[in-house]
DNA sequence: TGTTGACGTTGACGTAACGTCAACGTTTCT
DNA sequence: AGAAACGTTGACGTTACGTCAACGTCAACA
């Protein structure tokens, strides 16, 4: 038998037997004097054991240990079970991706938004979309967080921004909005600055204050709003802050 | 913010933000004077965008797809059905990958034969383990053939097989079995060969002669066997395959 | 002021299980 | 005799990064 003969048998290719045998899966058989390989029955046997095994779900790495020694029955049994749990970890895994794709898909128009959570979806379709620079960036530091803190903490989060989506509420962010985006060209020491502070600290719920204590949170914000905000806006972010962070 | 704090923010390693640039997932940002990449908000959303995707199990490629035009809405539909059909296949096999695992387990010893059918299990039980050459093959070719063919091919061999396993037909197999092992060194013309396939092909049901009419049985099994029997041996299987065939 | 440590840069190799050329020799059919 | 079909070895491609290597940059500390 050469090696086509071989693999057809098997139901492989050609180099699926040659890989085999680079791995030491499958011993190297006879060469025939022009250097074609030459099997038997043997190899046949243990080639279509191999492939059982594969189709079982085992590495070839698996496979050989498990083919290796003589003591493979316990070694064997080990190896299926361990491959089980394996299996039941993905099929675990697997129904929890198809879970989040159903609610993805039960939405109606899938936007960039619509990667969010759900509570937070809510939220961005009532800040202002375009016109206001701040609101822009808060909605992508929003989406931001959404994505990073876990469930619970996200969850903790939209409890807190949900009543400033209420329609009076909604009325008076907009107009702090507009302050906020007049000092745009603003210098920091503004006397609009502390006022503008003072507003937006009695219009944002005190504990909001806390979703800014993570490890990274301050300084990355910080740092990511640097080269969006002007100073002016800076310093009443950094004013706000402490003022939330007083009254707790 | 430079690579690392993006990459703490979205939980990746830097070489992930890397490798997306490299992608063109992420585009590229301003590089400071000293060479390092300075990342802003925008990024850090983008950067979670492709998290959110990737842990859904879309692909780069794909993620690239439906991240780079405009109307990716019915794309990302598009996609995320199709990954989830994707999924649910996956699903069904693992499944019928962990039913084959646990009817495997189920067995209280595992062999090199418990990863066959446990209908040529029960026949192997009953066939000479050791001590007679052609029975070793007979083994091994049973083995190959039930890896070989389809279930309802392997259903009807075993089916074909199951008389030879009762008392008396297998008192008289290992006897035939006796007489094939003694033409090991025998001529091609003895006269013991013409007799002892006369009492094969009656021993064996007339039938068996269809296991060995698929594509490949005949010409590979001639040739897999040519090495391992005598030629008065192999002429013995070829007048016992004549006689079958002529008496269908 | 030198040094140490943490960070950044590019480039290249490794992973699992083969598929797919390339470049070449052998056998077999017509 | 030429073509088709088979065999040989060797090397690159696939996925989504991990893990060096070899080197430059920056902040802190003795």
């Amino acid at each position: 038998m050469r090696i086509g003969e071989l693999a057809a048998l098997a139901g492989v290719s050609t180099r699926t037997v040659r890989h085999y045998h680079h791995l030491g899966l499958l011993p190297e058989p006879v060469r025939l004097a022009n250097g074609y390989r030459e099997y038997g029955l043997r190899d046949a046997v243990v080639l279509a054991r191999v492939r059982r095994l594969t189709e079982l779900g085992l590495s070839l790495d698996e496979i050989r240990d498990v083919l290796g020694p003589g003591d493979r029955g316990g070694d064997l049994r080990e190896a299926l079970m361990e491959l089980d749990a394996d299996l039941a970890r993905q099929q675990e895994a697997i129904g929890a991706r198809r879970e989040r794709l159903a609610a993805l898909l039960a939405e109606e128009d899938l936007g960039p938004d619509s990667t969010v959570s759900p509570g937070l979806a809510a939220v961005l379709r009532e800040l202002p979309a375009e016109g206001s620079r701040i609101a822009e960036l808060d909605r992508e530091l929003l989406t931001l967080l959404d994505g990073v803190t876990d469930p619970e903490a996200r969850d903790r989060m939209l409890g807190m921004i949900r009543p400033l989506t209420e329609p009076e509420a909604l009325a008076r962010g907009r107009l702090l909005y507009r302050r906020l985006d007049e000092l745009a060209d603003a210098d920091p020491g503004d006397p609009r600055v502390a006022v503008l502070a003072a507003d937006l600290a009695a219009h944002l719920p005190g504990e909001l204050a806390g979703a800014f204590a993570g490890p990274y949170a301050v300084e990355e914000m910080a740092g990511a709003l640097g080269a969006e905000m002007s100073p002016a806006q800076i310093e009443v972010f950094r004013l706000v802050l402490t003022t939330l962070r007083g009254e707790r």
